[in-house]
DNA sequence: GTATGTGAAACCATTCACAGCA
DNA sequence: TGCTGTGAATGGTTTCACATAC
């Protein structure tokens, strides 16, 4: 099989939801054109993507909607349901817990932990809240592999060292600190205040470059 | 001035974040190698980035914090405060409002909006929600520029595009929606579920590359 | 004609190698 | 020796040009 660039493995997700849209709108057939109008990409980079996704369509008519579907399905190994469990059970961990969203792409919260009393054995959107003593023993048990981790700055490494100790390979880090962790670990971090500055910054340069940057081609928006 | 390439520009606060601490800290001098190791970046290319944001630092030294920071600040233009409004005080929408991080970067939400009747009027996170119909009204007396659209998926582009139209050049979209914008319109979408199937994407290939990824250097984390 | 497919070229970012300075 | 600074080389991604299929 191809080597597939990570920008592409990135952008493979978005493929999915407008792909799935499509089906569920019973359209047998997409094309390059319609993914990149809806996504604002060049159309040529969307087919490369394909290529590399080893998604094979008909001049004319476009991808085959299903199959593309299955095949980037296979790629990210979304075939199966897949668990993660969230740490911190504040107002951005609540929220995650009601939020409905991750099922799209077949993943779902089993279960959170806390260490505050008033929250411990209430449930949240359907997610029991449960002691965060009990955490190693939980992923131990289920081998969950994902961790969403929400709790304050102060705590989010001594979290992060027991959630890899116990065996997670994945951590979405929505605190502002940078984790220290192992090579094999994948941490991501999502940084609430980052990103809108980040957004700052790049209107910033858009409409007046005193200072300049390149603009190579923005990622998915 | 210099071209400064946007993963630079993508880096710089995570730079003045570190460089901020150090500061707290007394630090007077800042050196390359201490920013790499907390943020996991190769020093070589934090030197490199130095570079573009014009830093010069001192060899045995390193960079001098208090001027480092304000050249950054510069660049990210975060001299003055900044607002941004709130769209959807829905769980999410609710969480964003009393976080605390925006502050960090000298940002604020100034107002939220809502449609429900049960929110308008209301105080979260010393934040007011106002009745969305007055959007527009809002945008044109403050003269806002960013936006945090926690809306549901279906009220997203409406809203947006009364955003863009009362001139508004920058949203952070929290919807699953891919938003129909103009040019100058800078949207960063920060899809909570597709941050976490990135994850796992980039977790599989890591521990099992059956599908081979080229890692050329990952953002930071 | 219209849309896919692919090797080559262009472009951008990262890394290297080595220079300079305290 | 330890750290910064920079032009050149490398490596990876995007884009182009053109071939191909219906």
């Amino acid at each position: 099989m191809e080597k597939i660039p990570l920008p592409t493995v990135r952008r493979l997700p978005a493929y999915l939801q407008i792909l799935r849209a499509e089906q569920s709108r019973k359209k047998e057939w997409t094309s390059t054109t319609m993914l990149s109008e809806s996504l604002r990409l060049k159309a040529i980079q969307v087919r490369k993507d394909m290529s590399y996704a080893s998604c094979q369509g008909r001049p004319k008519k476009g991808f085959n909607t299903s199959e593309c579907i299955r095949r980037i399905e296979h790629i990210l190994g979304l075939a199966n349901d897949c668990e993660a469990v969230l740490i911190g059970v504040g107002s951005l961990g609540s929220a995650l817990l009601k939020y409905d969203g991750f099922s799209r792409y077949d993943m779902y919260v089993g279960a959170a932990f806390d260490s505050s009393p008033f929250l411990i054995g209430t449930t949240i959107g359907e997610v029991k809240v449960h002691d965060v003593d009990f955490l190693e023993t939980y992923i131990r048990r289920t081998a969950v592999s994902y961790a969403i981790l929400t709790v304050p700055e102060t705590g989010a490494q001594e979290i992060a060292d027991r959630l890899i100790a116990s065996g997670v390979r994945g951590i979405l880090n929505f605190s502002s600190t940078y984790l220290k962790t192992p090579e094999h670990v994948i941490v991501r971090r999502d940084d609430l205040a980052l990103s809108l500055v980040q957004l700052k910054a790049e209107v910033k340069f858009h409409q007046k470059p005193e200072v300049i940057i390149s603009r190579p081609s923005h990622p998915i928006t």
